[in-house]
RNA sequence: GGUUCUGUAGCUCAGCUGGUAGAGCAGUACACUUUUAAUGUACGGGUCCUGGGUUCGAAUCCCAGCGGAGCCA
């Protein structure tokens, strides 16, 4: 047997009640709202008497009966509002049921109700719906957490009340997490405004929004360790993406000059507060163009975004006030490391790196390879420290595998990361468009998976065939939204920045069935 | 993977050196026609994460497992 709560069974009962009544508690027909709750907050005044007639839906958040009147909240997707309920008003005959059985016994906190009536300010100045129809929506059959909130007289500040904070149960049932902590939709708003602004700001150059595969026969585009799934007419072997750079580098060899999309990513690695398995990034390529012309780019898109989020480049995260104006501070890879360790590591072989890990405290594996060194010591002791946006560039050639050789300093790419408080942000180069070298850079991956790299690239022929057609110089750019979102909300985990984020099953109690004897 | 914390009513939590569970909110009943954490009175509600062990006796102590969070690799 499913376990019922107390409340669950009685809000059952109370569902019998209603039908007895001949109250649909799920009624088909529509509900004609005509104003939100944030509308008449923000519009109300009782001089111009207006909102005479208004029709609001939403749950029915608190209730207070005080006889034969009642007070209660309703809460909309725009905020709450304070009901009057009179019971003479809704009830204007002789029977009174409506109010003293249907609305003071038969509904519940979270239950869906559509109400008609006007606009008025109470005694205490709160502007109410004074109620004259009242109609049940749809009936809840779980209780919601109860969060209470007031307003410290003293300060000024609101006092949140048995607040749903547990963390499993807010990830795990996000719908209730959003319908008790109104915040937490501020910050997936502000996610999505994210995306717009940067999607303005891509589509006012000029740029397509494309789509390409995310079940592709060979993963590329990044070193990660890919899903892997079948297809079963085609027999075939197929693979979530890890990235989408191939499949846009190929639109550029297909003639377009700049495309982008946002994509949903997946990496079957380890998990934690930056990661989930499933993860969006947009990535853009531009043909003609070069890292360092992608740099200014990401300023100055990164700056739009603070702006629309926020109307000005500084950002509050954590302890950190982060200033996304432009223009941002710039180091190599080698001139970031010497900067914070003090070691020069420019002319260093691996055997050398190794040492100078070493004394850095830096954890190494034999299986890693010169570049995978550099990118260790560059993770422990500089990475961490670059709090306010600041631009790596001119990588190691064996860690970017994709990216062009740099026109000036051999044994390195033209390449760059943005950190922001901390961490990367984003990832881009000047793309490697000569199919040869492009060759030999996958037989080195290659090479690297023989040596235990499980993160190492695949070789893609048919990538190859389209860079052997020729691609025009490009510049690429891949930037993270979890962690643009965490940034620019605050949040200190990615989990607060995904509505459903990654979890392990949860063990739902379901009837005992006695497994049959086999 | 290692380590620390954590799991008790619908929610937030208390529960001491072991004696079969408590509070507030929510719920039920009654009262109350401008309240707002409404109020007053009364009442009901529990697989103490799961499984073992120690013990006369386990929410509590021990072991194992499961879920979650933090830190580390």
């Amino acid at each position: 047997m499913i376990h019922l709560s107390e409340q669950e069974l009685l809000r059952r009962q109370k569902l019998d009640e209603l039908k007895a009544l001949g109250i649909e508690p799920y009624p088909s027909e529509l509900f004609d709202v005509n104003f939100s709750a944030q509308e008449i907050h923000d519009n109300y005044h009782p001089e111009l008497n207006n909102f005479q007639e208004v029709a609001l839906a939403g749950r029915l958040m608190t209730v207070r009966v005080m006889g034969k009147a009642s007070f209660a909240e309703l809460m909309d997707s725009s905020g709450r509002i304070q009901l009057y309920v009179n019971r003479d008003e809704i009830c204007p005959g002789e029977d009174k049921t409506l109010y003293n059985t249907v609305f003071k016994k038969l509904l519940d906190l979270g239950d869906f109700i559509g109400v008609k009536g006007h606009v008025f300010k109470t005694q205490v100045g709160e502007t109410s719906i004074h109620v004259k129809e009242l109609t049940l929506l749809a009936k809840a059959l779980r209780p919601l957490p109860v969060v209470k909130e007031r307003i410290d007289e003293a300060t000024g500040e609101k006092v949140v009340y048995d607040a749903f904070t547990d963390p499993e149960q807010r990830y795990r049932q996000r719908y209730v997490d959003m319908v008790v902590n109104p915040q937490v939709r501020d910050t997936f708003i502000k996610r999505t405004q994210l995306v717009q602004a940067m999607r303005n700001y891509l589509n006012d150059k000029g740029y397509l929004e494309v789509e390409t595969p995310i079940l592709q026969p060979l993963y590329g585009g990044a070193a990660a360790r890919p899903f892997k799934t079948h297809h079963n007419t085609l027999d075939m072997t197929l693979y979530l993406r890890i990235a989408n750079e191939l499949y846009l580098k190929r639109l550029i060899v297909g003639g377009f000059d700049g495309v982008y999309e946002f994509s949903k990513d997946f990496r079957n690695e380890g998990m934690s507060r930056f990661h989930n398995p499933e993860f969006t990034q947009m990535e853009l390529y531009v043909a003609y163009k070069d890292y360092a012309w992608m740099m200014d780019l990401v300023e100055e898109m990164v700056e739009r975004v603070a702006l629309a989020l926020h109307g000005k480049t500084e950002v509050q995260v954590g302890d950190n006030l982060i200033n996304f104006q432009r223009p941002w501070q710039r180091y190599t890879m080698f001139e970031a490391i010497e900067k914070f360790t003090g070691v020069a590591i420019g002319e260093m072989d691996e055997a050398a790196l190794r040492e100078t890990a070493k004394t850095l405290k830096v954890g190494l594996d034999p299986s890693m390879g010169k570049s995978k060194i550099i990118d260790e010591i560059f993770g422990e002791h500089v990475e961490p420290k670059l709090i306010q946006p600041t631009f790596i560039t001119d990588y190691p050639v064996e860690m970017s595998p994709l990216a062009k050789k740099h026109r000036d300093h051999p044994g390195l790419v033209e390449r760059f990361e943005a950190i922001c408080n901390g961490k990367e942000i984003c990832n881009a180069f000047s793309e490697l468009n000569d199919p040869i070298d492009q060759r030999q850079r996958f037989e080195d991956q290659l090479e690297l998976g023989k040596r235990g790299d499980t993160e190492a690239m695949v070789l893609d022929e048919d990538f190859l065939r389209a860079l052997e057609y020729g691609m025009p110089p490009t510049a690429g750019l891949g930037i993270g939204i979890d962690r643009l979102s965490m940034i620019m909300t605050n949040s200190h985990s990615i989990q607060d920045v995904l509505f459903f984020p990654q979890m392990r099953p949860e063990v739902v109690a379901q009837e005992k069935t006695q497994p049959s004897a086999s």
